[in-house]
DNA sequence: TTGTAAGCGTTATCAC
DNA sequence: GTGATAACGCTTACAA
């Protein structure tokens, strides 16, 4: 009833068990004569290697634990295509954990992961605070992908988020606009850097900052632009947090009787398929997420293989995909 | 330098070994004094039990297997979060692997997971072919997803697809609509069963069917609408595979100079966020997503815990989400 | 080239 | 209550 083992396997091929072993690990020094048998038993009796007796036996797991902020946010799902295309090459295999948008739930998933000894933690947009990531890269080397702040004892790769910030202004100063509001992330991680870029980018070409309290959804856009629309004067372009919000100024806009791109020019942030859809076509900062997943990948394994042990961080440059919801203002 | 064990747990705490593995599942014959002691040197030495050990010792892992179709659609997400509340509260672990879009890759996920040993498997939209989750079954309870189709030896989650596209059919000619095309999936896994939906439901209501071959994306939508518009008539309105190819009809259709819903209703399939944009509103057919999730995971526990043997086919039924994108046609 | 045997970190079954 | 001791399924010297 119960699975067969590699003692199941060696009494069918007539040889001891560690000759199993040696073959499913396909060592050179096996006689070509036994090594069919055994395959042939093994294919015979459905034989699947114990991989919590392999890993037990070995010193290590050849395993990868990966906590995801939210699997619903498409912008990560791109890293981790990065990042299991580069493990496999290296022939690990990566375990995906699902943080939920929640600290404590990936605080939980770290110690699953580490109680399954993964080799290393990659941590994609992590929620976890500092005082978490310092002690997982305590126990197990540690990447953070796509979270701008430094993680103290741990490795980081991400972008320049105060530079990608700089291509949207620049990108909307150079097609005339001057009238340029920030709607900001709020308490969001990458928040900070991008309102900072914004900041400083529109101050270094002498214009006027204004930065509206927004948050990560379409929601949030809405209640910025109405209040906005209320209190203050409409601006000829909206640099948004992210490409969700911006879709909510979008929509907020176009239902207030303004149309994107002749009245107000609107640009997101993260490239994900939002911006992409025709129908929206936004103007979006990209960052490159599939190459960010496979430093992840190197990074850790400069820790694991050539035991390096100072932190690394890589700030890889952003780039801007223009689309159609930018253009000159009306008048200029 | 290596990890703590519950050896080293055992001598700072001065106990066996054994004692220690009580304390740490919490059995009640262990004095408090004992109980206390070890608890602070597991403490102290920052030990983390090993589940390999574990589950090496123990017939069982409590860990579940699921592989998602593809990390990228956000329609699987929702099930995500189903299937992991209810894990949780069975205690059960979950890991997820990326199918990847990609027969292939699902396979060596399946391979992978049973290695790790998991209880069940959960497989979310699978790429897999009969056999390969016949072969599955036969080793773990398997329960399937989101795919309408009859998965033999597994247990079946899925929504009524064929009604789901009759819901569709029936809200436009409600609306007044008589010219219905279908923009089918071509060899995605539910187009089969949707496009039959929407023909039987339109011979039933004595329409006339027509159905073009589409895709799973938008560019699928365009083509497929400019090979309409070039050797046949535009109709009053469009029930598209899934919410992505109808976003591609939207713009396909709005830049060939038509409004939505004004010219050309649309209606989506899946109820994804895109479909929720509000720049989009998008009438879309709706699965109970997260209730498929949850019901997954109770049906693999009947056959873990209940062992129940028989297999099993749930039919949830869809609803419709009535959004912007539909209205009655220009004349009536 | 092949087999023997020790060990990996747990749990589980006994005695004490 | 507590502690030996034998599994669990595999890898890995070391012998043969």
């Amino acid at each position: 009833m119960s699975r067969p083992t590699m003692e199941t396997v060696a009494e069918r091929a007539g040889v001891s068990r560690a000759l199993v072993s040696l073959v499913m690990n396909n060592s050179s020094k096996v006689s070509e004569a036994k090594r069919q048998a055994v395959l042939r038993a093994a294919e015979q009796l459905g034989y699947r290697p114990n991989l919590h007796a392999r890993n037990l036996a070995q010193a290590r797991t050849k395993t990868l634990g990966m906590i995801i902020n939210d699997i619903h946010n498409p912008f990560f799902a791109e890293v981790v295509y990065g990042v299991e295309a580069a493990a496999d090459d290296y022939g690990f295999d990566v375990l995906i954990l699902n943080g939920g948008r929640d600290a404590e739930r990936e605080r939980r998933a770290v110690e699953t992961h580490l109680q399954f000894q993964v080799e290393a933690l990659i941590l994609v947009g992590p929620k976890l605070d500092d005082d978490d990531i310092i002690r997982a890269s305590a126990v197990v080397p540690t990447v953070v992908v796509a979270s701008g702040r430094d993680n103290p004892g741990a490795d980081t790769i991400t972008t320049d988020e105060e530079r990608g910030a700089a291509l949207a202004v620049q990108h909307l100063v150079e097609l005339g606009h001057t009238d340029i509001v920030h709607i900001d992330g709020a308490a969001n991680i990458s928040s900070r850097a991008r309102s900072r870029g914004y900041e400083k980018a529109m101050r270094s070409l002498g214009l006027e900052p204004r930065i509206l309290r927004g948050g990560d959804d379409e929601a949030d856009a809405e209640a910025a632009i109405v209040n906005l629309a209320e209190t203050d004067s409409m601006p000829t372009a909206i640099f948004a947090f992210n490409d969700l919000v911006a879709a909510g100024a979008l929509s907020t806009l176009e239902a207030a009787g303004l149309r994107v791109p002749d009245d107000v020019s609107v640009v997101g942030y993260d490239n994900t398929f939002i911006a992409e859809l025709n129908h929206m076509s936004l103007t979006t900062v990209n960052q490159p997420r599939h190459q960010m997943g496979q430093l992840a990948i190197r990074t850790v394994l400069e820790r694991i293989e050539d035991d390096r042990t100072e932190p690394t961080r890589i700030d890889l440059a952003p780039t801007l995909s223009v689309r159609r919801s930018t253009a000159p203002p009306r008048k200029a």
